[in-house]
DNA sequence: TTCGGGGAATAACACTGTTATAGTCGAGTG
DNA sequence: CACTCGACTATAACAGTGTTATTCCCCGAA
């Protein structure tokens, strides 16, 4: 295969997995269908099939580029804030926001929606570097000496959970009022055994 | 309708349920089709309509009654210890046992499978029945004096958020090691904040 | 016994993912 | 420049899904 071609091919991947996710933030799973995506796009069901092999294919890429952009959100939410523990606390208002505003991505990254939509270890790989700006905000507090207990890694992978959790929760319709409020005092709750 | 009747499907009911729910959690949702589950119980699929007028109608059902069952692990999980404090354990490790014990039911119940599927306002009411047991145990440990900083309800939410968070990222595949003992310390570290 | 009605079985419909078949367009060669 | 070859595409077919219309049967009441 040429290399001009492939990277129409690439341009029309990057196409399809975004108009995907658009269909999929929009109306949901259930209407994220290939002849409806096909049809969208202008283009037959073929193509998906070439470029992607299957409709796991394509929901591997979507939850790639999910985790990508949760990454680089949280990457741009933490520059340019010097207090540590501010950037921090920017870095989890980020991921809130970010997950609210695609759910349904959200849960194709976190859920398992097929038996088949194995994770993998390549995966892991995009969500560790997904989260590692918020593993580095945790250890620029801690080699400020503003927080101690554990490895950054360990920390960093606590607070995580506990906004997952929280999001999660909210997402799923189970907050009973003030999620935000909420969100911001169990932000301050999970990072209080860590401050010195 | 006369008793008998409503009885009878009534049982049917449970028996597809209980089966749906096996069928869910051994093979994934795709394996959950109205013609199999029919044809394992030995019916047809109408029964199916008739009883809950709809698949959605089903796994609505189903999310009940996971609801339900998670209750009463939570439940018998807090009673028979005597210190609040071991007893709250007990109940985050009921939580995570019931949780890997059928992760496909617990994706049902936190995720959103449908957008058609809104949890609503009878779905919180059994989630909060079925998180019922933590607050009772978060109010034991307040009023032995051995936790504070806050209601009971606020302080069980957020015991149930990283709970969820934990367990939900350890469903998803990103949890590099020995899960077990992270949940123990985010037990702890959840905590800690409220510890007199 | 007869009749009526509610639920169940069967089969059809529109739709899905997937695949086999056929067609079409462009690039490389004589 | 004509031609052939090959990859990629669209069309259509296949198996299987949720859903529904039709038919049928069986159980209870008059």
């Amino acid at each position: 295969m040429g290399p001009v071609k492939t990277v129409k091919s690439d341009e029309l991947a990057l196409r399809l997995v975004d108009e995907a996710g658009r269909i999929l933030s929009a109306e949901g799973p259930a209407a994220l269908t290939l002849r409806r995506l096909a049809q969208t796009v202008g283009i037959s069901t073929m193509p998906v099939y070439t470029l992607f092999g299957d409709k796991r294919g394509l929901l591997s890429a979507m939850y790639r580029d999910g985790y990508r952009r949760l990454g680089d959100a949280l990457r741009t939410a933490g520059e340019g804030v010097d207090d540590p523990l501010l950037a921090l606390l920017d870095i989890g208002h980020a991921y809130r926001a970010t997950a609210l505003a695609n759910a349904h991505l959200y849960d194709l990254m976190f859920g398992r929606p097929d038996p088949a939509f194995e994770p993998g270890p390549e995966a892991q790989e995009v969500a560790d570097a997904a989260y590692r700006p918020l593993v580095d905000g945790v250890r620029r507090c801690v080699d400020a000496g503003l927080m101690t207990g554990g490895e950054a890694e360990r920390i960093a992978f606590h607070l995580w959970s506990v906004s997952h959790g929280m999001v999660s929760l909210e997402l799923a319709g189970l907050q009973r009022s003030h999620p935000a409020q909420a969100y911001d005092e169990a932000m301050v709750f999970s990072a209080t055994p860590f401050l010195v």
